[in-house]
DNA sequence: CATGAATGAGCTTTCATTCAT
DNA sequence: GATGAATGAAAGCTCATTCAT
């Protein structure tokens, strides 16, 4: 029993060893660096050996996003809990919610990278019904059917409101990632301000 | 004398056709797949013509970089002074602007990948400070400089406005090009929608 | 004891499994397909299992090409006592013990293959005077010696005979396996016309 | 013009040196053996280069199978030009042509191999209609057409009976070639003795 | 008895690039 | 001005096999 255990445990950890350096590399240097070889050479192991725990390079992307997916979902899904805890309104959750998603990006480059500007074709195989973005879309979208109904928003479509807000912040996001322009100053403000004018744009 | 004109006149053309192919290709397949050999393909011309045009695969790329540098600040540029010949306030030129933004990036979508998404470490060489993405950007600033003097938006610092409304587009424009969710309805609908929330947000 | 006559037999059926799995891997996709990796997936082992059974992949294809000599062997000699026990002469016996040879080619063709068209030189190491080739080849020369003394076939050299035959038979068995022109129309016509007319060749 | 001549004599060369290792290859180790690597360090050049030359590497053994069947086709054919110029009837042409059919397999087994054993799937793609094989088809049922009319050998089905004579002859020359079984002894004596029995059993 | 772990060697192929001509 | 020749490096991947447990 406790051998099975070890093993399992080894296995496992090679396994996270495999995806950790995947995410390094694809972080460092984009997907079209991230190559078997490299993984394991990063991990001091053969290539072959990756094929152990992964059966092709797909599935070790693929596993990079699916992790990608549950981490970026479950930041914004505590970000709503916590400002349920505290009682917020529904505009005030949907900012700090924004908040939420702008912070994890900035934390986990490498994820939001993956979910969302490499665009993985060969890898659209992972149900986007499933995935946090498409779960992320929908809890922003219930959040501004709350929104409208408490008064805080203006009326209108609120799908339609929903890829505002994504895109919004998808720009503020991606641009902190990628062009860090010389006239970087204070992101935090940058990032304040954004969700703070864009939610104003929106309010009654 | 007329020789060498011919000549030269020629080479330009297999320039031409060059980084036309580059283009094509970044477009159809992505960075990734554009290749020297690709290129020398699609041109009907040997690998090695191409190195007698650039030096190497950065060249290419720094060319089409440029050329897409120009085109951008050039779209902006002519949306200024249609905006300024109609007698537009400087919101509303802001406005019209940020959607000359967007156009651009949804008429010229390799351009824009190259310019905006691709992150080219390679091709950094180029200065930025003669790129069109700083110009665009001074432009922006000086346009929102100006809307704070007519009083159209709230007063504050017009670098970190910039920055802010920069984001909105980038969001809007990528989201649009990479990420066709399938909920993707009235692209214009949104694109409007998004200018007109910030700025009203921006609005005082 | 019962234990261990359990893990023999045990061990006997996976012994089973798998030279049934690399036959039928040699059938479907000839014998570049058949890998160990490919005989423990199908068989829905670990690959490691396979080499308790055999020392190595040669062991296994050998196992099958002994196998096939013996079902070969066996349904030569069948046909054989059939024709003895129906009171047939040499002559007619020849004939039908060839129509035997070219049916179990028809309906073993991995076996055949293996035995006869693929070129197993790894695999020379199993003695030819035991295989059933040899023993087979014998048979066929003892009939053509009591055909002779019969006389219903010319005098001559029986071991040159032997061959002679067996190039015909072998010819006919692999044109129907692995060349199946497009003008392929009755099979069993070309079957009994080739060894009916061989036959009269022979014949006095 | 000199120069552009030996360039492409330079290019033939190698050309021929790749197809003449993979012809090498093939026949002392069998397809499976014939590699790009391979190749390349018989003929020591780099395993690029090979796909300066062919697109990849069924292009190269396609290459070997059309000069197989160009080679074999031509062995045939002169053969039949031969027997017309000493005035041979139908039936000892066809003789002598089965003879020439056997002649060339034994002087160019690998070729043999690749058009007639190996069963190159992959490399279907050269069209049976024009293949030394279909070609040598129908050279084969033209004679036995005439023979037929010259009264030579009995009235019958000449596509039959084409394939029946080409049975023979491949079962010949392929037990010849990857058979040399141990009591193998005067292979002249086994090819007379098999055509002339055969075609004896066909004669009236 | 069975297997997970691991590997070195090999595979076909594409890449950017250089060099001589 | 243009190219054919050539390459080293790297890619993704499969193979038979060994070893410790």
């Amino acid at each position: 029993m406790k051998h099975i255990k070890r093993r399992e445990r080894e296995s496992s950890e090679i396994r996270r060893k495999i995806i950790e350096a995947a995410r390094s590399l694809f972080l460092n240097q984009g997907y079209a660096e991230v190559s078997m070889r490299k993984i394991a050479d990063q991990i001091e192991y053969s290539p072959t050996t990756i094929y152990h725990y992964f059966s092709n390079k797909e599935a070790v992307v693929r596993e990079l996003l699916l992790e990608g997916n549950a981490l970026f979902l479950k930041a914004l899904q505590q970000r709503v809990d916590e400002a349920q805890a505290a009682g917020l309104n529904a505009l005030d959750t949907l900012k700090t919610v924004s908040d939420a998603y702008v912070r994890f990006g900035m934390a986990n480059p490498e994820y939001y990278n993956i979910l969302f500007i490499s665009n993985l074709e060969s890898v659209s195989s992972v149900s986007l019904i499933d995935s946090g973005s498409f779960k992320g879309f929908e809890l922003l979208e219930g959040g501004l059917k709350v929104a409208m109904e408490e008064g805080g928003i203006i009326q209108g479509d609120e799908h339609l409101m929903a890829r505002s807000v994504w895109s919004m912040l998808h720009g503020l996001t991606s641009l902190l990632l990628n062009f860090e322009l010389p006239m970087a100053k204070a992101n935090n403000e940058l990032i304040s301000f954004t969700i703070d004018t864009f939610f104003r744009g929106l309010s009654r």
